[in-house]
DNA sequence: CGTCTTTGACCGGCGC
DNA sequence: GCGCCGGTCAAAGACG
């Protein structure tokens, strides 16, 4: 676990005129275990806002926007052991070796299968695996010349939850750029984002 | 008819 | 070397 990052927070689905959906990551619910600093950035990977109630004001997020004041509390049981198993069945791997520290994986409590992240994704593939009942769902992302991928899959140890995993970071900006600032709608859930090991 | 998803086949890495 | 497994491709099908 020494080369894992953790952190969590209230992610509100906000209501946005576009047809691209985008999310306000509630900064006072931010958790990160091993008190390690942030060295990735979720909005590589998500089209977050970063919502200020005592001004009532929205801006984009990004790791560098969080306070170095932050309260740090631990983090659930369920997204480390879920996520344990996940890094020792795939650990070892040379491609894993070569592009592990390009991934991050991120689990969210959804009734939906596909949650929409601010980018534009292709579906190129579904497959059963052995250690889930539930299918794994292959994604690339739309944009020419990115070569951003994403895998979808429903954690076998609670169906409520879905995890995530982003490989690569995107070339462009989100195409979710116009952001409306309506007040959230009442659709928050927990992430667990983290970033997966073998970085040399 | 164009776009997107589905699905079976294929390929390469890994463990035995 | 062989079989298993996960990841990718591409043709066919579904859907608007």
């Amino acid at each position: 676990m020494s080369n894992s990052v953790f952190l969590s927070a209230n992610i509100t689905e906000t209501t946005n005129p576009n047809p691209q959906n985008s999310y306000i990551w509630d900064s006072s619910t931010y958790y990160q275990d091993h008190h390690q600093p942030l060295d990735f950035d979720p909005s590589d990977y998500l089209a977050l806002l970063d919502h200020h109630p005592e001004e009532d004001a929205i801006s984009r997020f990004t790791a560098a926007s969080l306070s170095q004041s932050q309260i740090f509390q631990e983090t659930s049981t369920a997204g480390i052991s879920l996520t344990n198993s996940h890094m020792k069945r795939r650990s070892g791997r040379k491609r894993d070796q070569d592009e592990g520290c390009k991934k991050i994986a991120i689990r969210t409590k959804s009734a939906l299968e596909i949650m929409d992240d601010g980018f534009k994704w292709r579906k190129y593939g579904k497959k059963m695996i052995k250690s889930s009942p539930y299918p794994r769902n292959y994604y690339k992302c739309f944009i020419a010349g990115c070569t951003v991928k994403k895998r979808v899959e429903r954690d076998p140890e609670d169906s409520s939850y879905v995890i995530t995993t982003y490989e690569g970071r995107h070339n462009h900006e989100s195409p979710c750029l116009i952001y409306g600032n309506q007040m959230p709608m009442a659709l928050t859930s927990a992430w667990t984002l983290q970033r997966l090991p073998s970085c040399p």
